[in-house]
DNA sequence: ACACGACACTTGTATATACAAATATCAAAA
DNA sequence: TTTTGATATTTGTATATACAAGTGTCGTGT
C-alpha cells in the first residue's frame, strides 16, 4: 500500500513530502504492531525500552540521566516511567551513595524474566518486518535513514 | 550518527533490529523538528494534520470518520481534536442535514490563512531532510519503506 | 408502526506526555 | 565557611491519548 493510498490523497505529492509521511506512517505501523505484542504484559513501549536499557547495563546500575539519554524518544519523564516499573517490581531504585543527587536503578530478576519471555516474540516481530526485504535492501534502508537524518 | 551511537548501544545488533530502531528514531527526529516549526502557531502536529485534510477537501465538508481515516495516526479522538480547532476558529462544525448522525467539518478562512503562512515553512522543513539524499535515493527510500510494511 | 442492529459521534476515565518550576546535592570560588 | 552556579531528579499543571461505554440516528425486517 503506497502512502497515497493510506491517507487517501487525491493530489500528487513530491518525494520530499512523501518520504516524511512514509516514515511517520511506517513508525506508526511498527509501533501498533509492537504494542499488540506487549499488551498482555502490562508494559508500555517506553517501559519496555527502559527495561531493555537496564538489562544492557549488565548488573551496573543506571541513573536517570543515563536512561534518558539512551531512550529513543527523549521523554520528559523518566521518573514516572521508573515509578511504574517499581510498582510492578521490575526494577529497584536507590540513592547513589557516592553522589546523593543521583539515583541507581537496577533491573530485578522479575524484570529480567519478563524480558526473557518477551525476547522471542520481539525477535519474531522484528523478523516479520525484516523478511519483507532482502538482506542488502535492509542494509541500504538503514543507510538511507541515517543519511536522511544528517545534521538533525 | 548511526543508530548505535544514538542509543549508545554497546552490543552488536542485527539489521532487522537496527532498521526498526532507525525508523522509530528518524520519526522522532522529524517530529521534533516539525513541532519546533509549528510551536509559534499554537497548533499540535495532529491539529495541523486535520487542517491539512480539511483543506484537501476543497470546500467539501468532511465528517469525523473521513478525517479519522485520512490521518496517519489513527487517533481515537477526532472529536476533541476538532474541538480544539473550533475554539481557535480554524474550523466550523455542523450537523449534516442529510444524515443527522454525521458532522460536517469545514476549514475557515482563518484556518486557510494559517496553513498558507505555514506552507513555505513546512516545505523548507521537508526539503531540509530531503536534501540529504539524491533524488534517486529519495525514491528508493520511499519504495523500501513501503515494501517494509508489506502485509502489516 | 416498531423493534433491532449498525453506524457516527461523544463522553468518562485512566494513563501518558510536555514543559516549567521546585528541590536537593555537589563542586568550586570568594 | 558561605555563596554561587551547575547538576540530577522530582513535582505540578496543563494537555494529549487510549479504551470503553454511552447517546442519538438510521436502515431494514417484521
Amino acid at each position: 500500500m503506497t502512502i497515497e493510498e493510506v491517507i487517501k490523497s487525491t493530489v500528487k505529492m513530491d518525494n520530499a513530502k512523501k518520504v516524511i509521511l512514509n516514515i511517520m506512517y511506517t513508525q506508526n505501523v511498527v509501533q501498533d504492531h509492537f504494542n499488540e505484542l506487549i499488551k498482555p504484559y502490562d508494559l508500555s513501549g517506553e517501559q519496555y525500552n527502559v527495561l531493555r536499557i537496564l538489562r544492557g547495563q549488565k548488573g551496573k546500575p543506571a541513573n536517570m540521566c543515563v536512561i534518558q539519554e539512551r531512550m529513543l524518544a527523549k521523554t520528559s519523564n523518566t521518573t514516572r516511567l521508573v515509578d511504574k516499573l517499581l510498582l510492578k517490581e521490575f526494577v529497584t531504585r536507590n540513592v547513589c551513595p557516592d553522589n546523593r543527587r543521583k539515583i541507581e536503578v537496577l533491573i530485578t530478576q522479575k524484570g529480567l524474566d519478563v524480558l526473557k519471555e518477551l525476547d522471542p516474540k520481539v525477535d519474531e516481530h522484528e523478523k516479520a518486518f525484516a523478511d519483507n526485504l532482502k538482506p542488502e535492501e535492509l542494509l541500504f534502508l538503514n543507510q538511507l535513514l541515517e543519511k536522511f537524518r544528517t545534521n538533525k
